[in-house]
DNA sequence: GTATTCAATGAATACGTATACACAGCTGTT
DNA sequence: AACAGCTGTGTATACGTATTCATTGAATAC
């Protein structure tokens, strides 16, 4: 089949006329159930597929959505897209997924004009802030999912970062801990902030004092978690239990603790966040802050869908509860 | 902005007709200097960018390739989905991610005739059959990447799985192994085939028996890698070397191995598959038999789009050495 | 000075579909 | 018997761009 056929040639075929046939396809019941009945059958002897550019054309809609991420190949970046591809496919929707680490921004903003995408999904608002900007001025619908922009009039779907921080520092101050070490990120962000804040509030209201050598700043890989670690716990006098902002993180400081021969958890709890596939592997075996992945795109994805069919509607903003998942990272002491 | 401009929009506001501006995007020669500058500022001025699908609609070009993938979840495929989309992005190409897990084999072949794509990259052809059968029987360029198809009559880049896993065996021959394990994966396909019967090649050549107790095969998850090992490992007897087909399978085993109080490389020396990142980690330090997935993808989608320019050239299969990285998983008996 | 080439541009069309509009045939009401 | 309403269908058009064709004016050649 060099050309595929067209409307055209199987409304001949069927001895219809080409309007008839695009009825057919659109499921428009002005049509005869014999005439439909009919066509159907030439569709399916041709195996025919409407051209979707065509269609787009006509409609202005593609039935795309276009996913921004960074870092897919961090463990739970991997699990977000995974599950948006899981979703989007369930409502039939294809994904044009961009890395905004690879993709030069000026290619980022054209895409917005071209219409090729009926919406956007943005998983990492923080890391690029002309990103949303472009995007809800350009008009087209757009969701931010996992992280959020405090204040923006843009439907937002993420975790609960500061109840589920405020949690795990709770479950520590809970089981007597008092020298605590805290591994954040150094750029800032809400989720990451949220995730420091609410840790803090936790530890305050149980009267631990933070001290701020026992605070680290540093870069997302697994590295430098591993460093953190290493300067933590290498002291006269290590704090007997690490929480980190990421899963990523607390993987590096576990294996940090690994190099410098602290037992986990007898010598050092360690606390991560975003309970990926991974914390439950044994060799990390790690206590972790679950986000909801699933709900929080499934959500993500129906506020979205929303606003294309009624791009009037006012944006909402939607917080999932993101509940401990203890593992033996922190087994009870004795 | 309601509605985007149109070249008409700007034809008339630079006072010249649609045709020129068009000519002048496409940068078309046949067009008065002075003409261009001015259209050019005035496009600028509207900050406008053509309409993708009527573009594509009349050239027949879409400048999006298709990419077919299964769990984004797995490190080396989140690895290569990485690189992927690095490559695309460098040469100006938007990438549709299809997880071929999620997504209805209708849609997928649908997919094909619905023109949204220049081609395709399918990077788990022995997953599911049907898929490089319907897309080279649609006509679209197709490029099999990382896993391929013997005899195949499509273009293809893949690591040399037989080497890289001779190579392994031989590494563990010359280090005095006698008794290995080796776990493999149940399904069918090349890629894990090679993978196998290389390694069973070095170790005959080395007159090492593999016995069949020790041969185990699996599913893909890191579980089964632990299950794996654990089994070997309780043996009153156990190998003192196993190797894996992939990372994700070591990471189990590595896990499986602390499980029941084995030390690596001590008690057991470990080699995986695909040379992820994650093998670097501390905590597993494995050694890994290297997959060049940059130069994979490279060359992959270089070929992808000479079919794309060139659709009669004859197919190409582009096999690439795999070196084995040596780390603390197999440190030197002495 | 006329004929011929050529550069530059506009007018018109096509890509394949969805849909507004027109119209034919039929039913049912008065 | 005439008219309004309804159903089903075909004709024509529009979406926004790239491109063929025709046209114009200028430049070159004799």
């Amino acid at each position: 089949m060099t050309r595929p056929p067209t409307s055209r040639d199987l409304a001949r075929l069927a001895g219809v006329s080409q309007a008839t046939v695009s009825r057919v396809l659109t499921n428009n019941p002005k049509v005869n159930a014999a005439t439909r009945e009919r066509v159907l059958q030439v569709l399916k002897d041709a195996n025919y597929t409407p051209n979707a550019l065509a269609r787009a054309m006509k409609t202005g809609r593609t039935d795309t959505i276009g996913v921004f991420m960074t870092r897919v190949t961090s463990p739970f970046h991997a699990e977000l897209l995974d599950e948006i591809g899981r979703v989007l496919s369930s409502v039939g929707q294809h994904m044009i997924l961009w890395n905004i680490e690879h993709d030069p921004e000026e290619t980022v903003v054209d895409v917005l004009h071209q219409r090729l995408v009926d919406g956007f999904v943005l998983t990492s608002a923080t890391y690029d802030s002309k990103l949303h900007t472009m995007a809800l001025a350009s008009g087209t619908p757009t969701v931010l999912l996992h992280r959020g922009i405090d204040g923006l009039d843009c439907d937002q779907v993420v975790g609960d970062n500061w109840q589920g921080a405020y949690d795990a520092g709770r479950y520590l101050i809970e089981a007597g801990h008092t020298d605590i070490g805290l591994v954040m990120l150094e750029h800032t962000g809400n989720t990451s902030r949220d995730r420091d804040l609410g840790f803090r509030a936790a530890l305050a209201e149980g009267g631990v004092k933070l001290k701020p050598s026992n605070v680290i700043s540093v870069g997302v890989p697994h590295a430098d978690g591993h460093a953190a670690a290493r300067k933590l716990l290498s002291r006269k006098k290590p704090p007997t239990a690490i929480y980190t902002v990421t899963d990523l993180l607390a993987f590096g400081v576990l294996d940090g603790a690994r190099a410098v021969g602290a037992r986990v958890p007898d010598d050092v709890w360690v606390i991560g966040y975003d309970n990926t596939e991974m914390a439950a592997w044994e060799s990390f075996d790690l206590t972790s802050v679950d986000q909801p992945v699933h709900a929080i795109v499934e959500q993500g994805i129906d506020l979205l869908r929303q606003r294309i069919s009624d791009p009037t509607r006012p944006t909402q903003t939607i917080t999932l509860p993101c509940p401990l998942a203890i593992r033996g990272s922190t087994a009870n002491r004795h």
